[in-house]
DNA sequence: AATAGAATGTAATTTTACTACAAAATACGT
DNA sequence: ACGTATTTTGTAGTAAAATTACATTCTATT
């Protein structure tokens, strides 16, 4: 098949009769739901009958409700479809909670084509030197600095975070020429945030930048990773920059621990097992 | 979800009975034909009854005959594009990232195509009319208790956070009837969680569990969001069941947020603008 | 060897998909 | 406009599929 179901509807539906239409209208506004109806409630929703909706699958070009089922499913799977769609007061909870996960889809898939110009090398080289890692974040991204936090002590380096305006401008005055200090922030405006790069850069510190490349944070750093915001500033949208982060972090603690080579993933290995002391994982 | 249908079955194989075994042999052998034989086929064709193929279905975690079939659909149209690569020590830094990626794409691409069947609207009709919401984990899990609570206390509903032993038992003890109790676990098998979990919900709390559909833990909760660990136990493979749980908190809450209308929008909207006072966003 | 417990199958029930046909609605020619 | 042909839609019934309740047959344990 050529075309997803969504677009075959999509394309025939003017050429549909009234009740069709408004089948094929409701399946696609609703195609989680579509997926695990069955015919009657389906019939229900688009306040048609039963029959009508047979047709209107057979108009599709399918045997049968059945069939029309598989190809829905079929086209979810598909990565055409993860678009980046509003949610808006007329979608109910499973059909929002879809919209979310697709725009979170949207956000990693543009990542990925960034990710061969950001400097990986360069930044897992500094960290494997360091003596200390310092995450820095306020508010939403100082979860993110203290997941990170978290993540990369099991490598064995000492980590520690900084997650409010005094702790950073202390944490940043006392910064040696040998910490990298990674400070994550959505806009890259924040003051506080600023002064602090500034005094640990006047330390010596290596500085990493997880933000806007277009903003102050950015133009300070040593190196910048691009988690641009999203584009749109709807209250609905999630934070997909927040994922951005926590995936980019993801990234450079993996390639960090190839880095280290067997010291690090020995001692991976150990809090993995510290674990499993008091049973199996979290 | 990680798995695909498939590795589930392979996986659970071994713990079946001889004639649910059967089922799952012949499943994973046909599985083109499993999709559009209706269940007789299959019974025949595995020389088993009927219930049996139903029995094997409730056994791979899925309420039926129809939402297996689902499943196996989806899990034979996913794409191979973000396909799970094991980062290696052959990799360099860059390379590893790449793949760092394109397995938190393929997590939430799995994800996808679960989503559907997730008791989503449940989920939000009662955090809708809860007094407060608990999110409760441990460790890494503790990291998106943390962030949900931040994200959820926007819509104006109190949230409270249990991340560790002691203030999990306490918080479960004075749960209420009109508490919701978001608890959410990688494997879904510590004692004090279960512990916890069972203490709240005697005092009438219902539960909500974002974890193993097939852990201990799962089997307690009121409503289960299927969030299982990656199968693959590689120490450098990061936890991309925190994003999946992550991203399945930002669905729930962008989904009450529909659900509560214009009070819970004018407090993100007021959150918002606070963060505006000191300057822009994060 | 007797018996509890699990595993499986038989048969009935419920739910779902589909068909046949009749009633409206729409279009068309006079 | 009127009636007739054609299309569209719904009602009611049928066939098929999924699921449940319950009986039977195994299996393991004492």
């Amino acid at each position: 098949m050529q075309h997803s179901m969504r677009q075959r509807i999509e394309r025939q539906l003017p050429s549909l009769s009234k009740s069709e239409r408004r089948v094929g209208e409701w399946v696609i506004a609703n195609i989680g739901k579509a997926i695990d109806a069955p015919i009657m409630e389906v019939a229900v929703a688009a306040g048609v009958s039963e029959p009508t909706v047979i047709r209107f699958c057979r108009s599709m070009g399918v045997s049968g409700f059945r069939e029309l089922r598989t190809h829905l499913i079929a086209a979810q799977q598909r990565p055409e479809s993860y678009l980046h769609h509003d949610v808006n007061a007329a979608d109910d909870a499973a059909n929002a909670a879809m919209k979310v996960l697709e725009s979170s889809i949207h956000a990693l898939v543009g990542l990925r084509g960034l990710i061969s110009s950001m400097p990986f090398e360069t930044a897992v080289s500094g960290m494997a030197e360091a003596r200390q890692l310092i995450f820095v974040g306020l508010g939403a991204s100082g979860h993110v600095a203290r997941d990170a936090c978290h993540k990369f002590f099991r490598l064995g380096i000492p980590c520690t975070t900084a997650l409010d305006s005094p702790t950073i401008l202390q944490q940043s005055a006392i910064a040696r020429s040998d910490d990298v200090y990674i400070v994550m922030s959505h806009s890259g405006e924040w003051p506080e945030l600023i002064a602090g790069m500034k005094l640990a850069r006047a330390g010596g510190a290596s500085v990493l930048a997880l933000t806007d490349p277009q903003s102050l944070l950015a133009e300070q750093a040593s190196l910048v990773f691009d988690c641009h915001p999203a584009e749109d500033t709807n209250v609905f949208t999630p934070m997909s920059s927040r994922l951005t982060q926590l995936t980019l972090l993801d990234a450079l603690q993996v390639a960090l621990a190839l880095k280290m080579g067997t010291a690090a993933q020995e001692n991976l290995r150990l809090t993995k097992h510290s674990l499993g002391l008091s049973r199996s994982g979290i």
